[in-house]
DNA sequence: CCAAAAGTGTTTGCTCTACACCCATGG
DNA sequence: CCATGGGTGTAGAGCAAACACTTTTGG
């Protein structure tokens, strides 16, 4: 599960209670239920451990080294998950963990198994959709400015962006639709922006 | 395992001997053994069926709906391969398959379990990466022509591409080795080529 | 000498990039 | 009125696309 938090991109995990890393910390999973979906059981272990529901979540690799887990051999089929900001609060202890934390991917701490690789899978894999995908919605919140959804994308991908040109090209997609309202604060207020259609979209970049 | 026969994308199918779909077309397969990665798994089975080896293969996606198997629950992960011309001749029958070989994607029978969707998103797959990656060198013998290596592009992206332009961009890439031989025919000789490194590269496009 | 494929450059349009100033609001 | 972030247009460069003729060989 990734989310974006104070612009930096941040990773749920998991504070094992047993098994031979118990104090570790680990991606939250669990094994797949008789007769259900392998798309099915990760939505439904990230419920039951977290509350989340409803977020994107896609299969991202599948690992069977022999060595992964001291205890035998098993197959774990990873998902990736995304998270907007209004859902990304530390969910708190649940079930078999003793804690389920976020954090920041930039600094994380040793994890159990291969935990770690996975975690540089997934940022990977989000840094190329985020290229060619509309999947930034996934990200933000309903409602966003265009400062949000540019700082999605310095963050991901790791560099600042050209504010007149990022704004020009995001429009130009036609993805967004400009709504009447308008974020106010402590400055001049921003318009306010919703995606018009959260299914996947595939462009010729934004590079 | 995908191959290009006659400028057309093939696959290669197996004939199943037992089972629920006994007689049926299928991708050919099998399982993971004790203390086997399943990148070895998917290699060894691919050379026990055929005597291919040493070809590109890469994890595609792990299928794991409850009723795709008549006989319970079975997750399978599917790997994408492909082959160079010269190894893509039907290999027979062997092992626990009737027959194996090679039919074209563009008109397959129906396939046992999933795997008409499997073979789907394999050539899906395959036409992504060729637009991004240095992938085309699986699908070529050694040495080859320019005309034969924009025939691979042409075939797996569906369309015809611009003989000086495709030229132009693919050597500017610096992927390419010029060879000092030439392919004798009934016509002018073409020079050949290799790839200099086979290894993965990415690149900002063949549109 | 004919048929067929190999080989080669230039022009045009478009897209990406770089870049600076005014605006609206809260405090 | 000041500080801060929001909002906008244009000019130049680089890249991609369109396009036709000559060369080399085998038969």
């Amino acid at each position: 599960m990734l989310a974006l938090r104070e612009s930096a991109l941040h990773v749920l995990l998991a504070t094992l209670a047993a098994g031979p890393f118990t104090g570790w910390r680990a991606l939250p999973g669990g094994r797949v239920q008789a007769g259900e979906t392998l798309d099915d059981a990760a939505a439904r272990e990230l419920t039951a451990h977290s509350g989340l529901a409803n977020l994107h979540l896609e299969q991202l690799y599948t690992f069977g080294s022999p060595e992964r887990d001291p205890r035998g051999h098993v197959v774990s089929v990873a998902y990736l998950g995304l998270t907007p900001p209004r859902a990304a609060t530390d969910p708190g202890p649940a079930g078999k963990y003793t804690a389920l934390e976020w954090h920041p991917v930039a600094a994380l701490p040793r994890l159990a198994y291969d935990h770690g690789a996975v975690v540089g899978i997934a940022a990977a894999r989000l840094q190329a959709k985020l290229r060619y995908t509309n999947l930034a919605h996934a990200l933000l919140d309903d409602t966003f400015t265009l400062a949000d959804l540019q700082s999605v994308y310095e963050t991901v991908l790791g560099r600042t962006l050209d504010r007149r040109n990022f704004r020009k090209k995001i429009l130009a997609l036609g993805w967004l639709r400009p709504l009447d309202r308008k974020r106010r604060g402590p400055h001049r207020p921003a318009s306010l922006y919703a995606f018009r259609d959260r299914s996947p979209r595939e462009v010729d970049v934004l590079r």
